[in-house]
DNA sequence: GTTATTCTGTGAAATAATTCACAATAGAAG
DNA sequence: CTTCTATTGTGAATTATTTCACAGAATAAC
């Protein structure tokens, strides 16, 4: 089986939830025991474990350790991934405080943004740039990844500028869909999408 | 083939797309055209529009307002429904914000929080009332789907709250996974495992 | 050291989702 | 009225994903 979207995304629930137990001091885990804190089902987390570097035994389960280093060697770990933020408006300045403050893997090390006002100030522990430094800023800093929280109607203009930097990976929230070249990874996260998909399947 | 969520993901976003050009007085589009506006391949939006009632002509595509009106009719308006969000922190004002300016398809008709310097007042057009009351304005108002953005040592505990409540659909932006009845639709927008996610398929 | 237990690891089967490819069709052009 | 063109609608094929089900293995109990 290839790196599928779907696995990578369980593998990074999976290392999460194994990360906060190591925490805890817990030392093995069974795969149906992850399944209980994740959704997935115990067949597939096996199914998802087996082409990592991995073992567990029948008696003791994995070991949580191991099985986090493995995600890491497998996935990569993220810490050294550096992600900024576009538009810091409510969104964007609640995602920079939810981010930074609950999370030890991922940092957004910089904002853009296009308002005087928000220019050169700090928001939530970011420095705030204005967007014509984009390109000038995303080289000093290495940024490989955006967090898009523009308005609409800018979206397109400003996710073409971003991939103009050579930065490959975007999160969309933005309810647009976004056309860039083939090269560049956008999820979209959709909130008014969400919403309506949640309230069709509440009655479903 | 049953409708599968991925299914009424895309028309979901189809509609929105659809709706916009028929704002833009658009009348007719063809599979490709809508195709380019969403993340769609053309065949994959004939084979969606299949069991819908609709039929397209290969002379001028699909009529805009009757696409529209199907994709209502298969997978009902979202209009109607009611919706609460639970965590009035940044996050959830942003979402209040957003939403409720940002979508005539859907509103957050009523907050709720436990920081009385939040309940009783109105934050982007949506009253907070305290959590305590959480039962009495569901059956009130007839919300069925909540949007949950509180800190996740209690989110939990208040995922459970609701479901004591007859609200059978959660969308939960808390990084955690809830344990509940198989009767509650969940939809998970975990904002870090999202950015996790970009920066692994941004680097492969 | 033997037996019982419970889990992992994994082929094989089943199910789901997507894409292919083309006949049928509606109009446009002349 | 005939031909040409571009698109729909859809069976069939393909590909992806999940689940089944069980042999093999590690440990515990005695």
């Amino acid at each position: 089986m290839r790196k599928s979207e779907k696995k990578i995304e369980r593998l990074i629930n999976y290392r999460r939830v194994l990360i906060k137990l190591a925490r805890d001091n817990e030392k093995n885990i069974f795969s149906h025991q992850l399944a209980a804190l994740t959704d997935a089902t115990p067949a597939q987390i096996r199914r998802d474990l087996m082409e990592i570097e991995t073992s567990g035994s029948p008696a003791h389960g994995y070991n949580i350790e191991n099985l986090i280093e493995s995600i890491d060697d497998y996935i990569g770990k993220e810490s050294s991934k550096n992600v900024a933020v576009i538009g810091l408006g409510n969104l964007g300045k609640a995602i920079v405080n939810y981010v930074n403050n609950g999370s030890e893997n991922v940092n957004i090390i910089a904002g853009f943004d296009i308002k005087p006002e928000k220019v050169n100030r700090v928001i939530a522990g970011c420095h705030v740039y204005h967007l014509n430094d984009l390109d000038k800023i995303v080289d000093e800093k290495n940024i490989n990844s955006i967090i898009l929280t523009v308005p609409v109607r800018v979206a397109q203009e400003v996710a073409e500028q971003v991939t103009q930097t050579g930065v490959t990976g975007i999160l969309n929230y933005a309810p647009v869909n976004l056309n860039l070249p083939d090269n560049i990874f956008v999820e979209n996260r959709d909130m008014i999408a969400a919403i309506e998909k949640v309230s069709y399947f509440s009655d479903h």
